[in-house]
This record gives structure tokens, sequence and C-alpha cells, in this order.
DNA sequence: CGGCAGTTTGATGTTACTCAATTTAAGTGG
DNA sequence: CCACTTAAATTGAGTAACATCAAACTGCCG
């Protein structure tokens, strides 16, 4: 039930930021013929946030639509009580939201979890191109779409899913997503989280992420650390985490 | 954080049905001044399927947007060891899914908890009136975003919440729901879900679940019985229920 | 009356949490 | 290069929450 198919690779703005040549994907693509006509002072933003700086808040109204373009980042809901939900890992390419098209508001937070940059275009800018170009329509209908698959998904995980199951699944779902976005050699994929960040996305204390990842080192599945995940082996990942 | 605000109530085919003066809501109202002008066969289908049938499969295409029209539903995914998460209970005027105005297959499957009435709308109409009407439009936006939401609000609910706060927040998020579209006396809810339903969305067992709402009702916060849910104690259960 | 689906209850087992101590890793400043 | 500091990961022991299994009970319908 992994959403392995990515649709190539969203193509908005991976490569723009401090580019000449950047095209920043479809949203500006669409705009005129010309890429760098989007580029527009007044519309659209660059920016960058630390490693830990939240860059959204919940409930809060924002004019932009963003884009992340370097980095990782993760959209979270926190709860008064301190727990806090991870809901997905934006990675660079991904919309932070596609319902900021049609809304002011976003109903998570989001932080970075990497030093990050970041794109922000104007909101009204994108709803008009939206009802001209079948193009942005599409890709914003997209995102929704993938949004909606992924947190279905992730929920199911919660639901039904154990321990070891619902980490093996989130590993895997993150695999491609890196993937297409990473030359990976020797199946060593660069992964910034903490075990923190992978219990408070499955549901899990840290302390039992730290128990079922050594579980997978003893059984040669995986190793994580310093920023890398090694994946030994996959079939075996794949077993326990492919829920279907 | 429970979604209160259902924007009045979502005007779609709540009473078409056999009805003559039935407008169906923003989408045929915006077809042309005459809403009966909708009613054109070839376009517009009514259907109906008894309690615990499956009308819609995971992964199959279909070319229509159904609308419920009576009844209850839910949307779910179906797991090969039997295990089932249900992700959304769906009632009298709820689209069964706003992305099926952009994709022909779901991600999920649809079952009849009660016997239902439904519409469906051929997609290739509904996609023209979109980029006409600014209603249609807005009415499939607001329904891609408050789906988000409430699967946001059930993932945050399944990985940080016990079981008597996940109960909780279920029922508190069906409560107005059932009261925009019923009369509810002495706080008496018509409530057709078995507690496997219970369990199946909250990733707990049903023997749980009785566990649970038993302690619900010693302490004289609800009863749950022969179809009706009957609330006492509305403060206490939002202070179980009301993650924030 | 019997059968069936759903609920309740009890006894027991397992999973994952909590608390706390220890180890490892990564800086930081001398 | 080496103490010192700090954040993160690991480990162990005890506990709480929830699952599992099985039996009994309820209301309903033929």
């Amino acid at each position: 039930m992994i959403v392995h198919s990515e649709k190539a690779l969203p193509s908005i703005c991976v490569t723009c930021p401090h580019r000449e040549t950047g095209l920043c994907g479809t949203l500006l693509e669409s705009s005129s013929g010309d890429p760098k006509a989007g580029h527009q002072p007044g519309w659209q933003h660059f920016g960058t946030a630390r490693a830990g700086e939240q860059i959204v808040v919940r409930n809060q109204a924002y004019n932009d639509v963003f884009v992340l373009c370097a980095g990782w980042a993760f959209r979270y809901v926190q709860l008064s009580d301190g727990h806090r939900q991870i809901l997905k890992f934006l990675l660079p390419g991904d919309i932070f939201s596609a319902i900021a098209v049609f809304e002011e508001t976003f109903h998570f937070s989001i932080k970075a979890l990497t030093d990050v940059q970041l794109s922000g275009f104007a909101r009204t800018e994108i709803r008009a191109k939206c009802a001209v170009s079948p193009d942005v329509r599409s890709a914003v209908a997209d995102s929704c779409i993938s949004d909606n698959r992924y947190t279905t998904e992730l929920l199911t995980s919660l639901g039904q899913r154990s321990a070891e199951e619902r980490i093996a699944h989130l590993l895997l779902s993150l695999l491609p997503r890196i993937a297409a976005r990473n030359v990976i050699r020797e199946q060593r994929y660069p992964f910034p989280l903490r075990q923190q960040h992978i219990a408070d996305t499955v549901g899990l204390t840290s302390v039992h992420v730290s128990r079922i990842l050594g579980l997978f080192r003893e059984r040669r599945i995986l190793t994580l650390s310093e920023g890398v995940l090694q994946v030994f082996n996959l079939p075996e990942l794949e077993r326990i985490g492919l829920l279907s």
C-alpha cells in the first residue's frame, strides 16, 4: 500500500534558488513562455530557516503558498500536553500544503528539520494561474491527492499495525522519496530524522523506537545512525512493513 | 481541535431523491438557472444500497462522482490479514470523495452502514462545471479541505491519545454532524455504529471499546445502545476527548 | 423454542510506556 | 589534543494499557 509512484518528481522549485538557470517548475513555467518572467519581485519570495526553526504556525494566516526548495521539514500538530503528532516529512520540491491555495490558514504547523530554503508564491497569483492553466490546476490537485493518500496510509498504519510494522512502513515510504532526490549508492540514504521524530510520527516513544531499531540492526535489516540509513535487507523490510 | 464548523450544511443532494422539489445543491443549481435542468438522464443517476453492502471498491475506476443522499456509509481500507481501518463516516449530503473529481479511482473502499440512497454525477460534467462556476469549485475545494482536516485529527488521535480519549473524540466529532441532519431532543442522537465500527476507526478491539463504553456508562457520561447515543454529561465528554 | 449477531465479563498474555541509569557522539573552549 | 558540556541513543527493571481467548448474556427474529 506504499505510494511508490511519485510521478517522476514534483518539478516545482527543486533547483531554483540562487541559480540563474533555475526553472521554478510548473508554477513559473505556466505563467508565460519565459520561465524567468515569473521571478518578478512582489509575488515570489525566497527564504531560509535554520534546523529546528518553526516556519508555519497553525491557524495563522499567510498570503503565500510555500514550496520547499532545499532541506527537510515536517508538518505536525503540537498538543497542549506536550505530545506532538508529525503528519508528513517534506522534501525538496514539496508544497507545504496544496490546500494553502484555497485557504489562508494551515491546520498544522511546519518546522525545519534541517536547514532549509523555501519559496513563497502569492496566493492570488496561483489562483489566477489555476483558473487559466490546466498544468497548474493538475499540479495542485495531484499534491492534494497524494497528501490525502499518504495521510490515509499513515492513519491505517497507526490504527492497525504493530510498532515494527509502523516503523518499517515509515522508512519504506521515505526511501523512494529520498532516492528521487539523491544519488543512492550501496543502499545508503541520507536520513536526518532523530528517533524522536520517528516516534512522534508513528505514535511510539523514542525509547521503544530505539529498541525496534536495535532489533532491525541485530537482524541485519538496516542500520540508522549519523544521518545515514543503510538498508541491508530490503525484501525483509518490505515483508514487515508493506501492509496491504 | 474538533471541527465543529460544518459550514451550515453541505447543500448537495440532501433532499433530492424522489422529490419533485428537490434542489440538488450547489452542483445542480450552478448548472443553469433552473435546478431541474440538471436532472437530465445521462449525467446523473440515483441508486440505493442495503446495509452492509460494499458500494465502492478500492482501486477500481468509476466515471461518476458520488454523493450520499440518505443513510450512513463509511470509507475504509481492508487489509489482507483481516484488519480494517475505517477512515471516515459519511452522512447525507457528503461527497464520497472530492478527489473523485480529479481521479478515476478511490484509494479506499466504501460500504453502506445503513440502507442508503446515493447520486452519481458524471465526472466530465462536474469538471466542466468546476471550470465555469466558482461555487462548484469552492464546494469541491471545501470538501477536500475538510477531509484533510478530519483525517489529520483522527491521525493525531490514534498517534497520541488513550483509548478513552480516542473514543470520546470520535463521538464528539460525530455529534455536530448528526445534529446538523436530525432534530435532537434530550441529547439523544441516532447512531447506527456497532462497537466494531468504533473499534476499527480508533484502532482498538471491540472488546476494549465495550469496556470503555461501560466505563462511560458507569460514570453517567453517556449510553450507547439500540442505535441511540444519549449524552448525559457533554462537558465531561469534551474534557476527555477534546484534544488540543 | 432455537439460532444468531452483538455485547458484556473474566482471566490471562503481550505490547509498549515510564522511569532512571549508562553509554555514545558531537561540539566547545582551553 | 584534551577536558567539559550537551543532546541523543541505549539498556534494564517495573508497570500500565490494551489484546486475546473464551464463556456467558442480551435482544431479536423466524
